[in-house]
DNA sequence: GGAGTTGTGGGGAATGGTGGGTAAAACTGT
DNA sequence: ACAGTTTTACCCACCATTCCCCACAACTCC
């Protein structure tokens, strides 16, 4: 592709990615997954329990803190306290010249990742999941999936 | 050649092609199809069942999405799992510069597909069957079509 | 009939994911 | 402040897959 140089366009994530971590916990990005926001993606462990790896480009990641912001509906301690903890479990990782991101320990455990995963394009953001988890969480989701392709004609 | 370079119009898919598949798994678009919205498509295997594989110019396939996150009647849950089942599903291919799409060889299996295919237009998406699936379906949809045909006058 | 388009096929170059070796940087403790 | 240890990043290399290019046959439209 021609030079993304600045922003580029509104990245797209989709699709499902198997990739393995090395000895290093190195993680390649799927390499059109790359250039769209550029090489810095805000990681921040899901917030409902035991799950995946949310990762936002970081203009997204503003884009996420605004929202809440904004969001008149919530009270003005719960949104501070949102984005509080949401910053703080957040870590700004940056690609090395392969595209690998190099993923915190921590973070691995959490998410119950060990030597392979599975990238998941969602939207705009994608997600980081433990094979097993992502399979579980397919067939968790499949009815739903199921129910709402029908009902829009899928 | 389209003549019309500029965007044409919101791409009408309409009309049914035998296609054959190369060793490669490569498929060629038809040329009528091309240039209408690009050379990208969101291809996505079908929800029900196995059936075939349901092909969107990038512009639907976002359609689709916010066509649901606006669906008041479906609850949070729904609309969150439907939308990361359809994203992760889906694959962002682009056509070569023959106009041929590479599908993955996982669709290929969920279709049945195996050597040739049926593409079927359909409104504002296209459609990748395999022959004998693609038989099945127009032999099953005959008295619907039929009925419909009548009651609407054709 | 001839010219251009379209679907099909295949060879070779380039890209992408993976792995590892080595140098620079950060943290540690004395 | 210094040396030793650990961590992080850059570089090169390998292999499979993918993409580009060229070529050919069938068909359509002048």
């Amino acid at each position: 592709m021609s030079a993304p140089a600045a922003s580029a366009a509104p990245a797209f994530f989709a699709g499902e990615f198997s990739h393995s971590l090395d000895d290093k916990n190195r993680l390649a990005v799927p390499a059109g997954w790359r250039g769209a926001e550029g090489t810095e993606f805000f990681v921040v462990p899901a917030p409902n329990q035991h799950e995946c790896l949310q990762t936002f480009p970081p203009a997204e990641f503003r884009a996420v803190s605004e929202r809440v912001t904004a969001n008149a509906a919530l009270s003005p301690q719960a949104r501070k306290g949102f984005l509080r903890q949401f910053n703080s479990k957040a870590r700004l990782l940056t690609t090395d010249k392969q595209g690998r991101l190099l993923l915190p320990a921590e973070m691995l455990a959490h998410a119950g990742i060990e030597g392979s995963v599975v990238l998941v394009g969602n939207d705009r953001r994608f997600e980081i999941w433990s094979p097993a988890r992502w399979a579980q969480k397919t067939a968790e989701e499949a009815a739903a999936y199921q129910h709402v392709a029908e009902a829009m004609g899928l």
